[in-house]
DNA sequence: TTCATAGGTTGACGCCGTCAACTTAGTCCT
DNA sequence: AGGACTAAGTTGACGGCGTCAACCTATGAA
């Protein structure tokens, strides 16, 4: 019974937390208010969490595992070229539909990742996906290689994912019609560079 | 003489704002301490930035400043695409050599772009560099292609120097030597993407 | 000479994270 | 059954933070 009440406590913070993020940003997280919309005195969630930034990192934690199953649960495709194409399309959907997670995940001032373990190893989980995709389509003969344009990979839908996010792009003058090409785009030119 | 010694005080405050931000994070970013390093009182910086967040997006926006020096003091090269090259280059030294700086123009959280409009006009310039050489390399007949093209590029540049600055691919597990052979590993493939 | 104003000061307020000390309820030996 | 230990929650205090308000002072324009 205490067990279950406890535990309930350190998810519903986690869970407040993440709803907190998304109306005030990292930054306004505050242990006090997660405390006071859940009732209870502003102490209590030291309980669970050593500290704020431990509390942040299991939120984090959590998008990580959600984004593993996301990439996981794609549509499987016909052969391991098409199951590549639809992890791309999956990363960039979770990226775009899920904006606030993805940022959490990417966005800089994480918790130090060597002092939360658990946090890095969800992490590790989610890259590995996309490590073992890129191997099953070319046979893993070549396990450098495959590494290498996993990254390449990566940071493209990455690196597509962040800038599309920000709306620095509406700023900078590129019309929508471009930014709606993009992520087709981003993916035809992987393809090409590495010639599946 | 006050004119003078005001716009010092200004020029300081970002000054030591960034060292402090080095030592403690954006998150431990603190007026008064900045206020405290520079021997004033904690509410003489009031007078030059309306709010912490106005003196972080002046710091954020000299970043840009230095980074758009950065690209264009780039060795020319004989032709367009080995300036292409060098480009590709020297935005990646930057990230790299400056991880401080580079985070800080594209770690999240930034002040609104909205509302610190010089900080925006910065970040422009800083795309428009890469925008003007990728249409110089192809004679700028197709200005879509182009603009696609340059967010593939400056997405695959920027995700790549992201991951690789955060250290999570040590925890990963890749091997040192991928990492090292990572920055030629992706030109090279956006160079057969191009099929420059 | 007057006087508005820019730049700087002190003081106060209400947040925040976190340490310390106390209460309470349940668990586990004996 | 009874007592010790512990996990979970409470209240209270401390110092640091951002920021509002009020005050001081020199300077340059009228």
């Amino acid at each position: 019974m205490a067990e279950s009440r406890s535990r309930d406590l350190r998810d519903q913070c986690a869970e407040v937390a993440l709803k907190l993020i998304g109306e005030v940003g990292v930054e306004g997280l505050s242990i006090r208010e997660v405390a006071r919309r859940l009732g209870v005195s502003h102490q209590a969630p030291y309980k669970h969490f050593a500290s704020s930034n431990h509390l942040l990192a299991e939120v984090v934690r959590r998008m990580y595992a959600d984004f593993s199953a996301y990439l996981l649960s794609r549509p499987k495709g016909r052969n391991e070229a098409e199951s590549m194409e639809n992890l791309g399309i999956a990363y960039f959907e979770f990226a775009m539909r899920n904006p606030l997670h993805y940022r959490l995940m990417f966005g800089n001032p994480l918790p130090d990742p060597d002092q939360h373990p658990e946090m890095m190893s969800e992490a590790r989980a989610a890259f590995t996906i996309l490590l073992d995709s890129i191997a099953a389509a070319r046979g893993g003969k070549n396990v450098k290689l495959d590494q290498l344009d996993a990254l390449f990979v990566w940071s493209s839908l990455h690196g597509l994912s962040t800038i599309l996010r920000t709306n620095a792009l509406d700023e900078i003058g590129l019309k929508q019609a471009v930014l709606s090409e993009a992520l087709p785009h981003t993916l035809m030119r992987i393809g090409v560079a590495l010639g599946i």
